[in-house]
RNA sequence: GGACGCUUAGCUCAGCUGGUUCAGAGCGUACGCCUCACACGCGUAAGGUCGAAGGUUCAAAUCCUUCAGCGUCCACCA
C-alpha cells in the first residue's frame, strides 16, 4: 500500500494494527500507566467495575472501559496524577457453573471431588482461562496500572470481607433469619433468581370456600393455583380499599382440612380486580406471603420437607406425600366436603431448575441478612444533598426510590467458590453450655469454643453473595484494612476517593448504592474523618447508554446481536472503535449501534494519518522541525492567527465537554477542528504560501507553525485516539526515547488567543470562496477552465485589505486574478453573488447559457426575499416592538437592512444579466 | 401496575435555561473532480409544516397539559 513514488514517507492508508501492537507493550514495559504518591499532584482515580473472571469483551466494556481510558489520559496530561485500577470479580456462581460445566463432562459433579477440591479446580480453570478480559483490554488500548490489579479472592480482599461481616455483626447489623429462595427439591439447594427459568404454563385456578367461624353457615372463597399450600396458610387477606370485604378483616376463618383457625387481615398486596378478591396468605411458601407474614406478624408454617414432601405439619393423612400427590388428595377432600366452588383454566409462570427442570418451590431456609436501614440513610443523604453527583442527573430518583423502599440484604448463597461465611458452631463435645448455641463469629478459624473450650467446631456451609466483596472494591483495592501492613497506608489516603464512578446503570442498585453505603460506613477508619465528603467511595458516578442494535433491541448475549469487538478491533483498530464509540455515545441518550459505523473513526484515523503525512513532506522540504515548546508565531497572516484563535477555542470547548462528563461533544469538537478547520481550510491555504514564491524563511516558519498546531491537536486527541497520535507525535519530530505523548500536556487554554475579530475576517473570506464554487459547481464550470473574480466593495472591506487574501482565493476558488471595480461599473455578463454586503461577480463571457445563472440567482433572492419578508411581518407587529426587549428589536431591524441591501443587489445584477442577453 | 426516557432530513443523531449559526451535522443520494496529504478523499446540491392536539407568550423544535407510538428499569401474574 505504500507510495511508488516515495517509498520512504509513510504508508497513504492508515494501518492500525501494526502500529496498535507496536505501543502498547512499549507504554506497559516503561510503567507508564503505573501512579504514585506524588504529593505535588492531584491524585485523579477511577476503579474499574471489577468485570467477571468468566468475563469476554462485549460492546459494553468496550463503551464503559473507553470512557473510562478517555477521562483517565485525559486527566494525565491536565496535571492530575491519573490512577485506573483494574480487577476482576470472582464472579461466585457463573465462576462455579463454569467449573461445574466442564465437570459434568467428565460425568463428575462438585460432590464427588468434594468442596476442597473442587475449589482447587476452580482456581486452576482461573490461572488457565480466566481473565480473557483483562487481555483483551489491553487491546483496547486501557491504560490501567497493571501493577494493582486485584481479585476479589486475593487474601487481602478476603481479610477485608471478614473484617466487614465482624464488624457489622457485632454492630448487629448482621443476623441470621428465615428467608424464601429458590429451592430445587431435586438437587436439594437453594437458586438464585437468575438460575430459575420462567416459562408460561396451562394450569388452573381453583375456588375454595373457607368458612367464617362464629354462628351461621358465612364463607369466603378464595383463589389459588396451588391448593395443597393451604395447609400451611396462616391468614387470609383483602384489600384494604375493597369495600366488598373490609368488614370481614378481624374476624377469623376455619382452614379447611386443616380446622385450625386464621385471621382476616388487610394487605395492599392483594388486587381486589383478580380471582375473588380474597387471598389466602402461605408465609412458608410463596415470596409475596412471605412479606405479607412479615408485615402482619404471622406465623410461618413450613409443610414441605427438602423434596418437596409433606412433612409433619399437616394432618396426619396427608404426610410423605410428595406435593403434586398432595394437590390432587385435598382437592378430591375439599370437593367431598363441598367447599371446591369452581375450577378455571389459568395461564401462569411457573420456575424451573435451570440443571434439571424441576419446578422450583418457594423454600423458607436459614439465611444471612445485612440490616439496610441505617445503612441506607447516609447513602441518601449523600445523593440528595449533591456530595455525590450522578451524570446523568435523573438516575438519583431511582437510586432515591430504591433506597427509601430498601428491603434487608440476604448475603448467604448456597455455594461453594466465594468467601465462606466467617462463622463457626460448636458441635461440642458433651461440656456444652448454653452459649454454645450461639455462632462463633472471627476474622479467623477459632480452635475452640469460647464457652466450652470444644476443639470440634463446623463452619457456616455458605459462602457470601460476590457482592459483598464488590461493596468494599474502593478502598479494598488498597489492602484495606491491612493497609498499614502492607506499605499501603499512603496510597489509600492519597488515591481515595476516587474521582469518577463510570458503569452501567443496571447495577445501581447491586454495586453503586452498597459501594457508597460501604464508603460512609467503612472509610472513617482510615480517613479518620466523619466527614462524608471523605468518606464517599466517588464523587462522580458516570451511567452509560444502553447499546442497541440496528432493531432497536438491546444488545445482550442471549439474543447474539451484539458484534465482537475483538473482530472489530482487527478489523478498524482500536483507535476507530474507541473515537466511534465515544462519537455516537452521548451522555444519558441511548446509542444505535452497527458494525459499519465505525467507518467513521476509520476515516477519521486516516484522516489524521494523512495530515501527518502531508506536514512530514514539508517538514522534510523545509527542513523545518518545530520548535521544542510553544508554537511558532513568525511571519504570521490571517489564516495562522486564525487557526490559533480557533485551536483555543477548541481547548475551551473540549474543557467545559470533559467538565460535564459529555465525552461525546469531546470527540466531535475535536473531530471538527481537525477535520474541517485544520484539513479543510488551514493546510489548504497554508499551501499557497508553501508552494508559492515566499522566501525559505517564511516557509520555514509556515511549517514550524503548522507543525506546532498539529502536535498540540495530537496531544488532544490522544485520550480518544492514543495509538495512533503516540505514533505521529513520535514522528513529526525526533523525541527522546522515554517520552511518551500521554504524559505530555495538553495545552493550557489561553483566553487571549482566541480572537473574535480574526475569526470573523476568515469567515468572510471562506464566504466569498464558497460563493465561487457555488458558481462553479451550479453552472457546472469545470474545474480545468479557468475563471477571474472581480468584486466590488464598501469601506468596510477595501482592496488592500482584500488583496492579501488573494493566494488563499487562488488556490481554495481556483481565481487566477481578482480585481476590483470602482463606481459604478459592472460586468456584463457575470455570475454575481453578494457576501457579508459586498458583491463578487465572475465573469462569464462565452462560458454559459445565462438562463442557468438567472436561475441561480434567482433562487438566491427568493431565498432573502423569503427571510425579509418574515422580519418585516414581525417589525410591523405592534406588540412585538412594544413588549419584545429593545435589543432583539434592533438586532431584528439590523438584519432587515442588511437583507434589504443584499436584496438590491442582486436585483441590479439580475437586471444587468437580461440587459446583457 | 409504578418510575424514567425517547419521537427533528431516507438512516443515525446535535440543537443547554424560549428571539444571531434556527431549522443543523454525519451517513446515504445526485452532480462534478484520481487538484503535487488523503477516493477511508475534495467540491457543490437536493431533502424536514421539528410525533399528534391543545395551551402559555409579542415570539415555541425549545416551556405546560393531554394523547399516540417506541424503549429501559422496578414491581407483579395468588
Amino acid at each position: 500500500m505504500s507510495d511508488p513514488q516515495t517509498p520512504a514517507s509513510p504508508a497513504k492508508v492508515y494501518s492500525p494494527r501494526d502500529v496498535e501492537l507496536k505501543w502498547y507493550s512499549r507504554w506497559e514495559r516503561s510503567g507508564y500507566f503505573h501512579a504514585v504518591v506524588n504529593p505535588s499532584k492531584p491524585a485523579y482515580t477511577i476503579v474499574i467495575p471489577p468485570p467477571n473472571v468468566t468475563g469476554v469483551l462485549h460492546m459494553g466494556h468496550i463503551l464503559n472501559n473507553t470512557l473510562q481510558d478517555a477521562l483517565i489520559r485525559y486527566k494525565r496530561m491536565t496535571g492530575f496524577e491519573a490512577c485506573w485500577i483494574p480487577g476482576m470479580d470472582h464472579a461466585g456462581i457463573a465462576t462455579q457453573a463454569v467449573v461445574e460445566r466442564s465437570l459434568s463432562k467428565e460425568g463428575k459433579t462438585r460432590h464427588d471431588l468434594g468442596r476442597e477440591k473442587f475449589i482447587q479446580r476452580v482456581w486452576k480453570w482461573k490461572e488457565e482461562y480466566g481473565g480473557v478480559i483483562v487481555r483483551q483490554l489491553r487491546t483496547l488500548g486501557a491504560s490501567c496500572d497493571w501493577e494493582r490489579e486485584k481479585f476479589t479472592m486475593d487474601e487481602t480482599l478476603s481479610a477485608a470481607v471478614r473484617e466487614v461481616f465482624v464488624r457489622l455483626y457485632e454492630e448487629g447489623l448482621i443476623y441470621r433469619g428465615k428467608y424464601i429462595v429458590n429451592w430445587c427439591p431435586k438437587d436439594h439447594t437453594a437458586i438464585s433468581d437468575d438460575e430459575v427459568n420462567h416459562a408460561e404454563q396451562q394450569g388452573k385456578l381453583y375456588y375454595i370456600r373457607y368458612p367464617l367461624s362464629g354462628p351461621g353457615k358465612r364463607h369466603i372463597t378464595v383463589a389459588t393455583t396451588r391448593p395443597e399450600t393451604l395447609l400451611g396458610d396462616t391468614a387470609v387477606a383483602v384489600n384494604p380499599k375493597d369495600e366488598r370485604f373490609t368488614p370481614l378483616v378481624g374476624s377469623e376463618a376455619i382452614l379447611p382440612l386443616a380446622g385450625r383457625t386464621i385471621p382476616v387481615i388487610a394487605d395492599d398486596f392483594v388486587d381486589p380486580a383478580f380471582g375473588t378478591g380474597i387471598v389466602k396468605v402461605t408465609p412458608a411458601h410463596d415470596p409475596n406471603d412471605y412479606w405479607i407474614g412479615q408485615r402482619h406478624n404471622l406465623p410461618q408454617i413450613n409443610i414441605f420437607d427438602v423434596s418437596a414432601a409433606l412433612n409433619e405439619n399437616v394432618p396426619e393423612k396427608y404426610r410423605g406425600m410428595d406435593r403434586f400427590d398432595a394437590r390432587k388428595a385435598v382437592l378430591a377432600d375439599l370437593e367431598a366436603a363441598g367447599l371446591l366452588e369452581k375450577t378455571e383454566d389459568h395461564v401462569n409462570s411457573v420456575g424451573r431448575c435451570y440443571r434439571c427442570e424441576t419446578i422450583i418451590e418457594p423454600y423458607l431456609s436459614d439465611q444471612w441478612f445485612v440490616k439496610m436501614k441505617p445503612l441506607a440513610g447516609p447513602a441518601l443523604d449523600v445523593v440528595t444533598n449533591g456530595t455525590i453527583r450522578f451524570y446523568p442527573e435523573r438516575w438519583t430518583k431511582v437510586y432515591e426510590n430504591w433506597l427509601n423502599n430498601i428491603r434487608d440484604w440476604c448475603i448467604s448463597r448456597q455455594l461453594w467458590w466465594g468467601h465462606r461465611i466467617p462463622v463457626w458452631y460448636c458441635v461440642g463435645d458433651g461440656h456444652c453450655m448454653l452459649e454454645c448455641k450461639q455462632p462463633i463469629v472471627s476474622r479467623t478459624t477459632p480452635e475452640r469454643c469460647p464457652h466450652c473450650g470444644s476443639t470440634n467446631l463446623r463452619q457456616d456451609e455458605d459462602v457470601l453473595d460476590t457482592w459483598f466483596s464488590s461493596w468494599l472494591w474502593p478502598f479494598s483495592v488498597h489492602d484495606w484494612p491491612g493497609q498499614e501492613a502492607t506499605g499501603k497506608a499512603a496510597d489509600l489516603r492519597y488515591f481515595y476517593p476516587t474521582d469518577t464512578l463510570v458503569t452501567a446503570p443496571d447495577i445501581i442498585f447491586f454495586w453503586v448504592a452498597r459501594m457508597i453505603m460501604a464508603g460512609l460506613k467503612f472509610a472513617p477508619t482510615f480517613t479518620g474523618s466523619s466527614d462524608p465528603a471523605k468518606n464517599i467511595p466517588f464523587r462522580d458516578v458516570y451511567f452509560t447508554s444502553l447499546l442497541r442494535d440496528e432493531k432497536g433491541r438491546k444488545m445482550s448475549k442471549s439474543l447474539g446481536n451484539s458484534p465482537d469487538p475483538v473482530e472489530l478491533i482487527d478489523e478498524y483498530g482500536a483507535d476507530a472503535v474507541r473515537f466511534t464509540m465515544l462519537y455516537l455515545a452521548p451522555l444519558g441518550q441511548d446509542v444505535v449501534y452497527a458494525s459499519e459505523k465505525n467507518e467513521l473513526g476509520r476515516n477519521f484515523a486516516n484522516k489524521v494519518w494523512n495530515a501527518g503525512r502531508f506536514l512530514l513532506m514539508n517538514r522534510d522540504q523545509t527542513g523545518e522541525a518545530p520548535p521544542a515548546a510553544g508554537i511558532n508565531t513568525d511571519h504570521a497572516d490571517l489564516a495562522d492567527r486564525w487557526i490559533l484563535s480557533r485551536l483555543h477555542t477548541t481547548l475551551e470547548e473540549v474543557r467545559s465537554a470533559v467538565a460535564a462528563y459529555e465525552m461525546s461533544r469531546m470527540a466531535k469538537t475535536v473531530y471538527d477542528f481537525l477535520w474541517h478547520d485544520f484539513c479543510d481550510w488551514y493546510l489548504e491555504m497554508i499551501k499557497s504560501r508553501l508552494y508559492g514564491d515566499e522566501p525559505a524563511a517564511v516557509k520555514k516558519a509556515v511549517v514550524s507553525r503548522a507543525l506546532g498546531v498539529y502536535d498540540a491537536a495530537l496531544r488532544l486527541l490522544h485520550p480518544l485516539m492514543p495509538f495512533i497520535t503516540e505514533e505521529l507525535w513520535q514522528t513529526i519530530r525526533a523525541r527522546e526515547d522515554s517520552v511518551t505523548i500521554m504524559q505530555s500536556r495538553i495545552p493550557d487554554l489561553d483566553p487571549a488567543m482566541i480572537d473574535r475579530d480574526v475569526e470573523r475576517q476568515m469567515t468572510f473570506v471562506q464566504n466569498i470562496i464558497e460563493a465561487v464554487r457555488n458558481i462553479r459547481g451550479e453552472m457546472s464550470i469545470p474545474p480545468s477552465r479557468e475563471i477571474t473574480l472581480a468584486m466590488k466593495t464598501g469601506p468596510a472591506h477595501p482592496p488592500a485589505a482584500l488583496r492579501l487574501y488573494e493566494g488563499y482565493l487562488q488556490r481554495l476558488a481556483r481565481v487566477t486574478s481578482l480585481s476590483f471595480l470602482d463606481g459604478t461599473a459592472r460586468p456584463r455578463m457575470a455570475a454575481a453573488a453578494v457576501v457579508d454586503g459586498e458583491e463578487l461577480f465572475v465573469p462569464l463571457e462565452g462560458l454559459i447559457d445565462i438562463g442557468l445563472e438567472r436561475a441561480r440567482l434567482q433562487k438566491e433572492i427568493d431565498r432573502i426575499a423569503a427571510m425579509l419578508n418574515g422580519i418585516r411581518a414581525k417589525l410591523l407587529n405592534a406588540s412585538f416592538t412594544a413588549k419584545a426587549p429593545p435589543d432583539v428589536v434592533a438586532r431584528e431591524r439590523e438584519k432587515e437592512s442588511a437583507f434589504e441591501t443584499t436584496m438590491t443587489k442582486l436585483m441590479r445584477s439580475m437586471e444587468q444579466l437580461s440587459d446583457g442577453a
